[in-house]
DNA sequence: AACACTCTCAACCGCAACTGA
DNA sequence: CTCAGTTGCGGTTGAGAGTGT
């Protein structure tokens, strides 16, 4: 699947692994743990190149991991974690245990895409993909597939460039972040809030009125607070929208960055402060929580 | 049954960030 | 500080499964 091969993995297996390779892979690294990518395929006798190895484990055969039946809690916090951090799929997974970035990613792009966006356009807006199992094609037949040419590659993006102006939706630039768990014990707060002081790039851009219409609940599982539940019928258009001014306005200078972070950052505390949402017991966990978003 | 078409998701890529010499 | 090697991330692709005609 995918692209052409680069040149350095001639010679190597690609595409879809078997279950003697899962098998080999998962032993190794059961008996010596993760890491060192580029070097394991070799020593675990694989002939395939780090990079998928790696992905291969993180995605897939991590014991970990749950596949499939995504609930209504994880697809809400998804929507809500997405309005707030864009194409973080990595942050956002690290929200939700036991789901991984691509999945979250792909699972966006199938569904929750479309449902937002259908959302924004309104009640009265139908989505221009049905449910597989819709029985009334005959009067929404869609053009045949095509390969991708350039032409209608070109085509395509102008059509997505369209839809995204209507939309909104605002994709910060993508960075790297670290997602942890947030551990009610002190220790692991320790090491979020000490995490936090580090970083300074990429804020979160959002405003007061967009935390004004937002209440909080954590989510705890096992004593971690993996994420917040976000109360209100109308967040997530009134998010997207308000997000939308601000990203018109982006300054890229890393002094405007760094305002902006540190903004985000008092007045998350400010109305967690104020709006008695949550109770004084958990707010440590929500301070670290918003912390290590910045990480 | 055969074909046409859509949808899903595993796997790929390029690149940015990190790390250590 | 620089540079090379490694790791991790988000975007993209396309095979295969599912569904309709």
């Amino acid at each position: 699947m995918g692209r052409a091969p680069c040149c350095e993995k001639v010679g190597l297996h690609r595409g879809p692994w078997t279950p003697k390779e899962d098998a080999l892979l998962t032993k190794y690294i059961q008996a010596h743990g993760e890491g060192l990518w580029k070097s394991l395929p070799k020593r675990a006798g694989l002939l395939r190149c780090g990079k998928s190895c790696r992905l291969r484990w993180m995605n897939y055969l991590r014991p970990d991991i749950k596949r499939g039946n995504i609930t209504p809690e994880e697809d809400d916090l998804i929507i809500r974690m997405h309005s707030l951090l864009g194409n973080r799929w990595s942050l956002i997974a690290g929200r939700l245990p036991g789901r991984t970035d691509n999945e979250i990613k792909n699972y966006w792009n199938t569904h929750l895409s479309k449902r937002v966006k259908a959302q924004q356009l309104g009640p009265d807006h139908q989505p221009t993909s049905k449910p597989r199992n819709n029985t009334n094609k005959k009067n929404n037949k869609k053009k045949k597939k095509k390969p991708a040419t350039k032409n209608n590659v070109e085509g395509e993006a102008e059509k997505a460039e369209e839809q995204e102006k209507k939309t909104h939706i605002y994709l910060p630039k993508p960075i790297r972040v670290r997602a942890l768990p947030i551990s009610i014990n002190e220790e692991d707060s320790k090491i979020s809030s000490s995490a936090s002081g580090s970083s300074s790039q990429d804020p979160l851009i959002l405003q007061k009125e967009d935390m004004d219409v937002m209440s909080y609940e954590p989510w705890v599982e096992n004593d971690d607070v993996f994420g917040f539940f976000v109360e209100g019928d109308q967040n997530i258009d009134r998010v997207n929208a308000s997000v939308s001014e601000e990203n018109n306005n982006i300054n890229n200078s890393d002094d405007m960055e760094y305002e902006s972070l540190e903004r985000l950052y008092e007045e998350y505390l400010q109305l967690l402060k104020d709006d008695n949402v949550v109770g004084d017991e958990n707010q440590g966990e929500l301070d670290s929580f918003a912390q290590s978003l910045f990480v």
